[in-house]
DNA sequence: CAATCACCGAGGCAAATTGCCACACCCCTC
DNA sequence: GAGGGGTGTGGCAATTTGCCTCGGTGATTG
């Protein structure tokens, strides 16, 4: 089944990009990395196979939702997966409808991301989340997602979450649970 | 263009699917209504004509999911969207994977209904929300979903959310805009 | 009809959290 | 070596939360 599967990964932290890379290498799989938008388009003209890409929607002046379509064309049967530290529903549902075969949130780990490349979106259909996450839980969340999306930079994370800086640090230090760093998860 | 739309609300909550269909009455729309799936079958081999339809996710026993394909081999051109109490990204992909044209999360006003009907989610792909939401927002949003989902009850939605009901009591009150009522919302 | 039940609204108070200022360190650059 | 960011930490007042208690209302039930 596993074959040895090719991916694509296309991530502009270079750090991140790396650790995901080698988190997903050691899963069995041969992976190609880029770093932004044109490096990529050579890169996909180039390989002779690609069973999975991994794009990061965020790729500094580029958006990964433009290459959805020109990786398509050349690997139509090529799934893939979108990344972003702040994602919402309606681009989600854009990636979509692009033809992305799924969409995630980092942080991510390898074994999520392998899992949402291979699962079929369309029939698992049926996960009414009967259970709403507690206010904590979705907190925890978003503050991950937005220490993620600026580099782990404490002091602006806090003014993009419009909470104290001094807030900020405590709560992530009471965290007993999880990964503290998102780095741990990204590069596993 | 606005041809007079035939639209299709299935909702299960009677009193907000009256209040949703007068509101989309109001503006230059047919509007059959259905509150359960098999009402919704029999429903749509009825209709001579259907331009959108507007699946309330969780129907009870139903999956509002599982009706976006009957409508479309019915209507191979009507737009269907979803409307979920509480949204998930992954429930999102799953239901564009469907055929589903769009989704929200309730409450979602008529105006709100009509755009995302109307609007090419695909094209509008580039929407990177460069604004991480601020703590306050996101919490009051989850606040409201929840809320919704549990019928107004602010016992279980606090119960549900993690907080004292005496705490949502009071963030309720605190909060100076938007609509106290999803009703009113969703009446218009 | 009265009892009960499930809610909402509100007061009060101790405990926890937050905002904010201040200061010590680090690392990097000019 | 003098800044300029960033982080970690302490302390303290102000706000918020959890929790308990009551009173009120509407629906259901005996």
């Amino acid at each position: 089944m596993t074959h040895t599967l090719h991916l694509l990964l296309v991530e502009d932290d270079e750090l991140l990009a790396e650790q995901t890379a080698q988190a997903l290498g050691r899963r069995n799989t041969h992976v190609s990395v880029a770093h932004d938008a044109a490096t990529t388009l050579s890169l996909i003209s180039e390989l002779e196979q690609l069973d999975g890409a991994v794009l990061d929607q965020n790729l500094g002046q580029d958006n990964g939702l433009d290459l959805i379509i020109p990786i398509q064309q050349r690997f139509p049967h090529c799934k893939v997966l979108l990344l972003t530290g702040y994602g919402s529903i309606a681009a989600a549902v854009a990636a979509t409808h692009r033809g992305a075969h799924n969409y995630l949130t980092k942080p991510a780990s390898a074994s999520e991301i392998l899992e949402a490349l291979q699962a079929d979106p369309a029939s698992l259909g049926s996960p009414l989340p009967a259970t709403p996450p507690s206010l904590q839980r979705l907190e925890w969340e978003h503050i991950q997602r937005t220490l993620d999306a600026h580099d782990g930079n404490i002091s602006r994370a806090a003014e993009a979450l419009g909470i104290h800086r001094r807030t900020l640090q405590r709560r992530l230090k009471k965290r007993p649970s999880a990964s503290q760093y998102q780095r741990e998860k990204g590069a596993d």
